[in-house]
DNA sequence: AGATCGGCCTGGACGC
DNA sequence: TGCGTCCAGGCCGATC
């Protein structure tokens, strides 16, 4: 499931094989969650940039690609050495002018959309998405604030990328753990609100230089996988001790989202 | 206006 | 073996 670290790594992959080059044609399975793919036909490439879990493409002409992974998005490259083939899951195809790029997407989750540049009023999340968790502006105080002014319990809130870009199901739980919070908790003070910022940075930071977490679906653009599963502490380790306090960590549902936290040393 | 919840989508795991 | 059920979860839109 691609979370920011995920994103990036694709991300890092694209750029020296898309900036610059121009797209001859586009072309996107007909329903909602592609829009207007075929207006990036005839455009040029520029910055490949990253905002969240949405990839970013500067078009030429005042237009700009937006991308979004879902939950088993991935592109690939005809003819790369890792032996990728199209098959009946390639939701839509760019022709570049030195390279043919697939967007393959089983169940249907991600997005394809060229709108106008900065123009992502289609796209209320990105529309409204807060700010990038390892950029300055990402604000502890800030961040603190929010977190005092919310009722919601702190992990859906978390999940609305309202507060902090990029964060989703695996890093929420592993920042959590990481502060010591409790996914339910509603009221948390500035101290431990700080200690959450910070966790979300060292979780992001780390899963990106492990190029991210591949448990089935998530792939790179050649193929590979992340290297971060073998790291994670809390989500998917439901039964296992905790690794601070050796109690068997919990799994719930939470807000619709499965949820494995530490029931003594995540306090609310 | 903000919080909450169901729907989308499909393969794979699981139970009988 | 085969079938049915459930689960994974980011985002969107409807509803309260």
């Amino acid at each position: 499931m691609p979370e920011l670290p995920e994103v990036e790594s694709v991300r890092r992959q694209l750029v020296p094989r898309l900036v610059g080059r121009r797209i001859l044609a586009a072309a996107a399975q007909p329903q909602r969650r592609f829009s207007r793919v075929g207006a990036a036909a005839g455009r040029r490439i520029g910055a490949v940039r990253r905002r969240g879990k949405y990839l970013l493409a500067d078009l030429d002409g005042g237009a700009e690609l937006v991308m979004h992974l879902g939950m088993t998005g991935v592109f690939r490259f005809r003819g790369d050495p890792d032996g990728w083939t199209p098959d009946a899951y390639v939701r839509a195809t760019f022709t570049l002018d030195d390279a043919v790029l697939d967007f393959r997407d089983v169940r249907r989750f991600g997005t394809l959309a060229v709108v106008a540049a900065g123009d992502y009023r289609g796209l209320a999340t990105l529309a409204a998405l807060g700010p990038e968790p390892l950029s300055d502006d990402f604000d502890p105080d800030r961040f603190a604030a929010a977190l005092a002014a919310s009722r919601t319990p702190v992990k859906p809130w978390l999940l609305s990328q309202r507060p902090v870009a990029g964060v989703g199901n695996i890093y929420a739980d592993e920042a959590l753990w990481r502060a010591r919070i409790n996914p339910h908790a509603r009221r948390i003070g500035p101290a431990r609100a700080h200690a959450l910022w910070a966790a979300i940075r060292e979780v992001l930071a780390a899963a990106i230089e492990r190029e991210g977490t591949t448990f089935r679906d998530y792939r790179m653009v050649n193929g590979a996988s992340g290297r971060n599963a073998d790291f994670l502490v809390a989500y998917g380790q439901a039964g296992r001790p905790c690794p601070r306090c050796a109690t068997p960590l919990r799994k719930v549902v939470l807000a619709g989202r499965g949820t494995t936290y530490c029931p003594r040393c995540q306090r609310h």
